[in-house]
DNA sequence: CGCGCCTCCTGTGTGC
DNA sequence: TGCACACAGGAGGCGC
């Protein structure tokens, strides 16, 4: 379940290990894989084949690998895929997608994805930012991010707080767990109206969620299975201090009273009854 | 146009 | 033991 942190953590891993090299050859083995290039699988890797990779850059939770041609290779990881970097007499792994070989014969760059959610595609141009993620807000990890834009922004809309901090067009490269995480320290329910909310209360907000994922990054992305791991193949450990996730009937790290699991926008949210209640009204 | 629901996908865990 | 089903959930697409 990578987000930002866990994304970010794969292109610091992979950064020393695939900028500078030439693709000598891309072999896609899941069409699925590969999204939104309507030439197709063959032209896809025709495309790359050649082309030096001059680095890694990140925008939320897509990643793309900027050539010298201009284009870009843009990755998302979806729900399970993984970058990996592997030896290429490596056996490939069961849910192989693509393989890049290189011309100097070094390790391999694979995208590996059991639940295919994730996908790479090929940006004509876009090796500074790609058009097609051009909608993908700027992530609050951006020094460009603009903290005034934002709590204007969020105030402006109608809709729950949480809804708000998943949309990607608002903020970049909070999921699931981060908006749970955020809420639970900001003590909002994520039912709470955006446009109810004052403005220390929002810009509270955004510090809390600017400093989890911070402290993610810095432990190296959060996993819970062995589905996410980074491009050394090692697991994230962040879940260990996680407040809120995942913990359903354990105690409050703040008032302990038992948390709760609900369900909202069809997944699971968890939250304190106590510090984080209910909305009186929800919306409409 | 803003908002929110649906769908894609497969391995794992659980209950009958 | 085996089957059925819930669950994990990011984001594009579409309907209202």
């Amino acid at each position: 379940m990578p987000e930002l942190p866990e994304v970010e953590t794969v292109r610091m891993g992979l950064d020393k290990w695939v900028t500078g090299r030439r693709v000598a050859a891309v072999e896609v083995h899941h069409p699925r894989a590969i999204r939104r290039h309507l030439p197709g699988d063959a032209h896809f890797a025709a495309v790359l084949a050649g082309r030096t990779i001059t680095g890694t850059r990140r925008r939320g939770k897509y990643l793309w690998l900027p050539l010298d041609s201009g284009d870009a290779v843009i990755a998302h990881l979806g729900m399970s895929g993984q970058l990996l970097m592997q030896p290429p007499e490596a056996p490939d792994e069961k849910h192989l997608r693509v393989r890049f070989a290189f011309a100097d014969d070094g390790p391999e760059l694979r995208f590996v994805d059991q639940r295919t959610f994730g996908g790479l595609s090929v940006s004509e141009g876009g090796a500074e930012l790609p058009d097609e993620i051009a909608h993908i807000a700027r992530d609050p990890m951006d020094p460009l991010f603009d903290d005034d834009l934002f709590v204007e922004r969020m105030r402006a809309k109608h809709t729950e707080v949480k809804r708000a901090l998943l949309d990607q067009t608002l903020i970049s490269g909070v999921g699931n767990i981060y908006a749970d995480e955020a809420l639970w320290r900001v003590q909002l329910h994520g039912a709470r109206p955006t446009d109810a909310l004052s403005k220390p209360v929002v810009r509270r907000l955004l510090g809390h969620v600017r400093d989890i994922l911070g402290e993610a990054i810095k432990a190296g992305g959060t996993s819970f299975d062995a589905l996410y791991v980074n491009v050394n193949g090692e697991s994230g450990y962040f879940d260990r201090s996680l407040d809120a996730y995942g913990r359903e009937g354990l105690p409050c790290h703040r008032c302990g009273t038992a948390m709760r699991r609900e369900q909202f926008m069809n997944r699971s949210s968890y939250s304190c009854p106590r510090c984080q209640p209910r909305p009186r009204k929800s919306l409409r």
